[in-house]
DNA sequence: AACGTGTCCAACCGCCTGGTA
DNA sequence: CTACCAGGCGGTTGGACACGT
């Protein structure tokens, strides 16, 4: 283990099973999850963790397995494509990130509503400070509104009227890109975060992902999801 | 180069809901 | 009806990294 980003062991000091670790999983835990489940399958959450002998909660095993060691879990950058689904979905549903992931394979719900905080969130709130200061442009933004909700025909919220008006910042900063010049128009990053949205800061890690790549490659894994 | 600040995201907690015995 | 359990969700935290000064 290198100190960049330590696998280390914390155990929690309020919790009452001193035997109950938590904090970021270590690369041995990961692969004990990852070989019980090749071997038996997902179960019940807490006789899992007991059965393969973690000292994790279930609940802290399913999310580890959900968010990040399925097979076909997608880590890193929202497509544009997403991100408009993503919208279109919110527009509908609502805060139902679960929901919203089933019709993005590959993404978790934990993944779309961390999107929706630091992003549309993020946009909404700058919306609502402009809001102060001046007029919005309403009648474009009534006309992505509709498209935006044309599915759910339902009343339109505040965050659906801002949700939309970040769809509409981003078509126009698509068009632009496309049309003309790399320029950046849009005020927070639509393409690849830094890192390509992924930390995997050292060589121990990137060594784990191509063994676990090797291992999915290898191992025919029944999933039930 | 060093420091401060902001951003992203994995992971947690607490609460709620739905299913079932 | 009640109790229990698994899963879902919103809110939050803390570490790593990026970026600005």
């Amino acid at each position: 283990m290198d100190g960049k980003r330590p696998y280390f062991l914390t155990s929690c000091s309020h919790s009452v099973d001193p035997e109950v670790r938590k904090g970021p999983w270590t690369m041995e835990e990961d692969l004990i999850l990852i070989n019980y489940i090749a071997n038996h399958g997902e179960g019940i959450w807490n006789s899992l963790a007991k059965s393969a002998g973690l000292k994790r909660t279930g609940k802290s095993c399913r999310l580890r397995w959900l968010n990040y060691l399925r097979p076909d879990v997608r880590r890193g950058n929202i497509t544009p494509e997403e991100q408009m689904l993503i919208l279109q979905l919110h527009a509908k549903w609502g805060n139902r990130w679960s929901k919203i992931a089933k019709h993005l394979p590959g993404r978790t719900d934990n993944e779309i509503k961390n999107f929706w905080r630091t992003r549309i969130q993020k946009y909404i709130n700058k919306q609502d400070e402009n809001h102060h200061h001046q007029q919005q442009d309403d009648t474009q933004l009534m006309t992505t509104c509709k498209q935006v909700s044309q599915a759910s025909s339902s009343q339109m919220s505040t965050t659906t009227t801002a949700a939309s008006s970040y769809l509409n910042a981003f078509d126009n900063h698509h068009h632009h890109h496309q049309a003309n010049s790399p320029q950046q128009l849009f005020p927070y990053p639509l393409e690849p975060y830094p890192n390509g949205g992924i930390i995997m800061p050292d060589d121990l890690n990137d060594s784990m992902w191509n063994n676990m790549e090797e291992f999915w490659s290898i191992n025919a894994v029944s999933t039930h999801y």
